[in-house]
DNA sequence: ATGTATATTGTCAATATTGAAAATCTATTT
DNA sequence: AAATAGATTTTCAATATTGACAATATACAT
């Protein structure tokens, strides 16, 4: 019975808007003025819908996990029934397709994570869970394979997966992420 | 004439305090007092040594890239005859022996790299160098392999080692390290 | 139109950070 | 011992950042 409220837009702004930063300038060098600038609105606003800088990064952090979860699991179930590796590698490594922001924020988080235990741990988790989907998903292209060189595999291409959206920034990199991209076919091949 | 200077020992303890903070911090992360804390100093002494925040920027970004520089030189002159690729990645994977600070302050310094374009310059400079290190290496070993096919394996070798050191600082990583190096393995014998 | 819950703006205090210079201390040379 | 170059400490000013609260404006229900 009152004025409508606007806080879950607002909120969705203002992690945009911080995430954005700490992809620029990590999470230790984001000021809530810059975030304010960022968003489009005032310090006391922001302070108004999320909170203090811990509650800003609580918040940012529960919906990084959240989405990042989202996000591959409908990236996953989304393959095809033919090709599926061959798909998925298009989506990691063609510009456009990938998210890269994702991987910078997740590098900025990881980088905080020795000052906030519990963002290691979930960090860890992210981690292991994604690589945990690519071997599930080499393991159902590859049945015979063990389980040691699956795990390379995935780890591997997660590895050039991650780095190469973290290089992203210093520009001019089309060369060398099409080289990635062979390279994370070429392990997928090793394979079969 | 007068009072011996410390200024050459000074600079390298404040610049070495100053890595570690970028380390943990990033660039925009790390303030004076901060570097200050680390070297065991008071700010005002890292002022009178280096200088102020800009140049001790600029002085560790010479030293990073002159260490790099140097570094990999001694390390890829100090391969064997036989078995250098298999030395090469035990150096870069096997705990100990990589210097994962290097990597993680090179990433630091990425991250950074917007605001900064000549760092950016630098960085891209820094990447492509080592990964021509790697390709100079593999063609030396795989002659009769075309220059796309070394360069895509240059590219996900450098791309697993930077990221597997990024993680290192989760904890808990030597079980992924592991695949990474087999991963690295595997891309390198794929030329075979 | 009136009440009310929320948005929005404004203000103040406390602390952190940086920059710059002056003052003092110390080791070496002569 | 005196002079001197450099190390170290001290001090001051200016700005940035954060936290918290007060005051005002606005949209909706009744």
């Amino acid at each position: 019975m009152a004025r409508p409220s606007r806080k879950a837009e607002r909120t969705e702004e203002v992690l945009d808007a911080y995430e954005r930063c700490v992809a620029r300038y990590g999470v230790e060098g984001t000021t809530l003025e810059r975030i304010a600038e960022q968003a489009g609105l005032t310090r006391t606003l922001i302070r108004h819908y999320v909170g203090n800088k811990d509650a800003l990064l609580d918040a940012l952090v529960e919906r990084f996990a959240r989405r990042s979860k989202h996000d591959s699991a409908v990236l996953f179930e989304s393959l095809p029934e033919k090709d599926r590796i061959r798909t998925l590698v298009d989506w990691l490594f063609d510009p456009g397709l990938s998210n890269t922001r994702s991987i910078r924020v997740a590098g900025a988080l990881i980088t905080a994570a020795k000052d906030y235990p519990r963002l290691a741990r979930r960090m860890r988790d992210w981690t292991f869970e994604f690589v945990g989907l690519l071997e599930q998903e080499l393991a159902t292209a590859y049945p015979h394979k063990p389980k040691d060189d699956i795990l390379a595999v995935a780890a591997g291409i997660a590895g050039i997966y991650f780095n190469v959206d973290s290089l992203e920034s210093l520009g001019r990199m089309s060369g060398l992420r099409r080289a990635s991209k062979e390279a994370a076919l070429t392990l997928a091949e090793s394979l079969g």
